[in-house]
DNA sequence: CCGTCAGGTTAACGATGTCAATCTGAGCTC
DNA sequence: GAGCTCAGATTGACATCGTTAACCTGACGG
């Protein structure tokens, strides 16, 4: 914790990196707060000056950001986790996943997707993430649940529960209902059918009283047994 | 800008509090990060000494809440201008004018919606705003297009664009598509349709394939003419 | 004309990110 | 084993930040 580490051999300096990354990751957890993250207090948790942190990250802004590479890496291995089946109840089960995970680590979450990333460029891990998530909706293009440009749909998708987490995660003082899981439900099935409807919708609307009479009798038949 | 402000008459100083605050918002929309609003930047830029700032704010939290209180207000401000007509195209146009004023003020609305909100309860201004909204959406129900509790079906379509607008904002390397307004229409047709939809619908889904057949139909029946 | 006190200012503190200069000891050579 | 070397650190300092305490000052009522 605060025991002073014993000097690395020859060979060995990168074995810090990793001890500062976590240093960094458990003292964000614990903290609950991005402010707590200053390189005095890594580098004291690491058992190390304050300097030598400059040793594997050219500024606070990389160790950060190599925090994020972390957490994109974690979302990629849910959705990996979560594939299979029939592709829009795979898509689901991923953005349930998603949406848990950032909600059980809100900091990090925080860190990844609402900090200004000063960094150009989208980070391999973040691509390859996204392409995940791409690959996912393409599947649902195939079935023909969904129909356009993959990548567009994907992005639309991602607002939403990305909407709905980041918004828990900064107002939480907003009149949410209690049950979150209810919510995040509501979020996904919102997203995945709009998705699916909206694309097949005429330009020109009826008024809300005759769509609503529609959407009643395709509920109905949806539901007729089959 | 630089020049030292002229000191206040007795009883005006109060004054000060107006020229702090659009000090602060000028160095905001200026500088196009947040990390250029300093007390001392501010202070500066309403020609006046940096601790003279605290005569008017407790501490540097304070002042950007009073920044954001003014961003809630336009948002009020806005939904009252695209109110009137059919409810679901009103909200339509709410959820635009929305995600256009958030991407117009980038800066604001990080500063808005993505910084850790340190004072506990929602701020009035923002209660005010989000009242509109449960309202444009109660006005939905009635028409009986939404389904459901209007506080909870209104934070689902908040999500849904706040998840967006804010994603452009933090996360602009991703591969958007060229034409931003044509993906705040994706959004919010998807999130409109989307909430109308799901509500609906039998907790069993069928296939994908069977479910895309029958949002065919039901769009080639709302295409038809009336 | 003079005292008061609203409306400021000056000077300083501790914390933070960052950098230049310095130390140190593990492992090679002889 | 003595001595050299340079990877792997540390020390000390700087500028900037938010914040506080102590002090100044000049417009106005008496």
């Amino acid at each position: 914790m605060t025991t002073r580490r014993v000097r690395a051999r020859r060979g060995e300096g990168p074995l810090l990196r990793e001890e500062i990354l976590r240093a960094a990751e458990d003292l964000l957890a614990e903290s609950g707060t991005e402010d707590a993250l200053t390189l005095r207090a890594v580098a004291l948790r690491a058992g190390v000056s304050t300097p030598s942190v400059y040793l594997h990250f050219t500024d606070k802004e990389a160790l950060v950001e190599a925090v994020c590479l972390r957490v994109w890496g974690e979302f990629s291995r849910l959705f990996t986790e979560n594939l299979g089946g029939d592709p829009f109840l795979a898509l689901g089960r991923c953005a349930r996943a998603y949406a848990r995970f950032a909600l059980d680590h809100p900091v990090q979450y925080r860190v990844l997707m609402m900090r200004p990333s000063a960094a150009p460029g989208v980070p391999p891990a973040a691509a390859e993430c996204f392409r995940q998530m791409v690959n996912a909706v393409a599947a649902c293009v195939e079935t023909r649940v969904f129909e356009g440009d993959p990548e567009e749909v994907a992005l639309g998708l991602w607002s939403a529960v990305h909407g709905c987490v980041s918004l828990l995660i900064a107002q939480p003082e907003f009149p949410w209902p209690r049950d979150r899981e209810a919510l995040i439900n509501q979020i996904v099935r919102m997203a995945g059918f709009g998705t699916a409807l909206y694309s097949r919708l005429p330009a020109k609307l009826p008024p809300s009283r005759e769509l609503a009479a529609d959407l009643d009798t395709f509920g109905a038949h949806l539901a007729r047994d089959r």
